[in-house]
DNA sequence: GTTAGACAGGTCAACGGTGACACAAGGCGG
DNA sequence: CCGCCTTGTGTCACCGTTGACCTGTCTAAC
């Protein structure tokens, strides 16, 4: 009831306890704990004066206190393992980053943001998650033989991961898009427009969505009964330098080429940034497809022809399936669809 | 020393307390206590049984109760105030945020990601700093009358701002870069290589950026007596589709233009796309300075030259000044100086 | 041979909630 | 009319730490 009115330094107010808000209702701190807990077995007379007290005293329950009864802290990291570069650089990182946050701000939870890279960030993750900061995870690359996995696991702690946890694909709720698909419609396409040379350019091989869309754009020449090359399949690792390299080699292997699926926008935007000082016009000479529909393929000029990952779905979904597995279900994966966004390279 | 085999659901282990690890040592909880915060007072005797008991249980401290106890959550919050889309969308977004985490991280400190873009989600992050999860707050974008900062304030939680924070520089800490005079170098580097007619397109005259680094252009065209001309600045909101559109403007005001210095490098891709619709070559014809080297410029071709945001320095600086508020300090604002990176462009 | 420190380590009351439990009062069926 | 159930509310132990306080030893100075 008292002021306190900090004299120097960083004033930290003294802020109002449940036991405030009970005198200054008149009821018990059972009462008031009970009215905040959803007010059941609450009169309407206790349950206004207790509410009126609250704004009165401007009280708002103390956070630790209540996990450190509860044993749950409502909060949920986003974790990074992996080379912290790689994440920061792919312009998918922010936008599932912030569709995460939002999902989360509906159920009222704070997202703490995790790095794990080398094995010392690994040993504070660790330290992190198991002093209680958090209630669940949502991991991002979750690749074979992940460390920070098993110690979740051994911990006790639900996660979710965002694309399919290759080796984990059994102990991990994960929400993954159909990469195959999504490929094999990009590269149906560029067949549909009457190429026949068409290349591909691959993600990293350990990485389930360098593996699929692999896999997708094979299946799509299969069934259109067009000849498999290993000359017309090159590596990067989705950064726009490793495409433009990449691209470069292709035409190298075969300057006959007249069309090429690539991996990412992003390897997308260097492949046309070699193909252009090759003096291949696009998508006249050389067609091109990208994957992710990121900000980049509508800055590209032209504008990419790629396959849009459902990032707001896929960070919903994340979100859903962690609720769950808090709420001790066994939710199944959730595969989610793509769709081909056609513009002007294909 | 019992285990606990979950069955079903999230099997949550009980984890052990500080009375385990004083039992397993034979010493009482409080000599445990000293052990954990720094180990005072102690007898090597004792500390080695206490160090060896941890490691046998496996011991990891309870923040929530420290933090009942300590009244300090050893948690930092990221506060994106305003539309968030600005923030998703800007390339410099992700690099401030693992700078700081990582900054963070060498104090063992967590970083909680908060984001108050309208009204509702305003109140929500009022509550969650008012419920104690975090002792201070990285702000940014704080632009004049911001009302996370009076709550901050009124809240007694001390904050650090990334950029000068319009209208509230004496009552906040903050890092910013020397804008200006960053500005004055791109744009004397343009006279120095003989262009005359320079044009400028700057950022949204409400920020600091765009608003100091117009006056830094104007600096340096007054320092080599070139004059002034209104027709030779246009105005965007830092993204790629203003700078193309303001780019245009530009040109059609006066297509005699030899040089322009652009607020952002991603504006400065935009109008690199005008320019080279309107048959302009750069750097002949029309000369291209970007700001903030962010990793379009590397990727932009020409390469672009630009001025360099020194990003590490300044989240290792706010997160310094955060710790010295925390310990009560009142630390001076920290102003960096900027670098020009000459590339092809210019 | 005292006596004052310094040092090691034990004890215990907080911190601010929650939730199991006790209990009183009123309603109701037998 | 009585026992039983329901409903509203108070009580209090407990969550896992910390840190102030206290006690007991050992050391060194006088």
């Amino acid at each position: 009831m008292s002021g306190n009115a900090g004299r120097g330094g960083p004033q930290r107010r003294v802020r109002p306890t449940i036991e405030d808000v009970a005198a200054e209702a008149g009821v018990s701190r059972g009462t008031v704990s009970r009215v905040l807990n959803g007010g059941v077995n609450v009169s309407p007379t206790a349950l206004a004066a207790v509410n009126n007290a609250i704004k009165h005293t401007g009280y708002v329950v103390n956070h630790h206190a209540r996990s450190l009864v509860t044993q749950r802290s409502q909060s949920i990291a986003f974790i990074l393992s992996e080379p912290q570069e790689k994440f920061f650089e792919d312009p998918n990182f922010p936008i599932l980053l912030r569709g995460c946050t939002q999902a989360l701000a509906e159920h009222d939870m704070p997202l703490l943001l995790s790095i794990a890279g080398g094995a010392e960030d690994r040993g504070r993750v660790l330290r992190f998650i198991a002093a209680g900061h958090i209630d669940g995870a949502l991991l991002v690359s979750t690749h074979a033989g992940n460390p920070v996995v098993d110690q979740l696991s051994e911990l006790g702690v639900p996660a979710v991961a965002c694309g399919t946890p290759l080796g984990h694909e059994h102990e991990l709720a994960y929400v993954s898009i159909n990469e195959a698909e999504g490929a094999r419609q990009a590269t149906a396409h560029l067949i549909g427009i009457g190429r026949r040379r068409i290349a591909t350019l691959t993600g990293p091989m350990d990485t389930p969505g360098g593996r699929d869309r692999l896999t997708g754009y094979r299946d799509a020449l299969a069934s259109a009964r067009l000849p498999q090359d290993a000359d017309l399949v090159a590596h990067g690792d989705y950064t726009q330098f490793s495409g433009e390299a990449a691209m470069a080699e292709l035409l190298e292997r075969r300057p006959d080429l007249d069309a090429v699926f690539v991996a990412s926008d992003l390897m997308a935007v260097g492949a046309m940034a070699a193909l252009s000082r090759a003096g291949r016009a696009v998508p006249r000479d050389v067609a091109v497809v990208g994957f992710d529909d990121s900000p980049s393929a509508l800055a590209a000029r032209p504008q990419l022809t790629t396959v849009r990952q459902p990032w707001p779905r896929i960070s919903r979904e994340m979100v859903r399936l962690l609720l769950a597995r808090l709420d001790g279900q066994e939710p199944e994966p959730v595969i989610l669809p793509t769709e081909l966004v056609v513009r002007a390279s294909a």
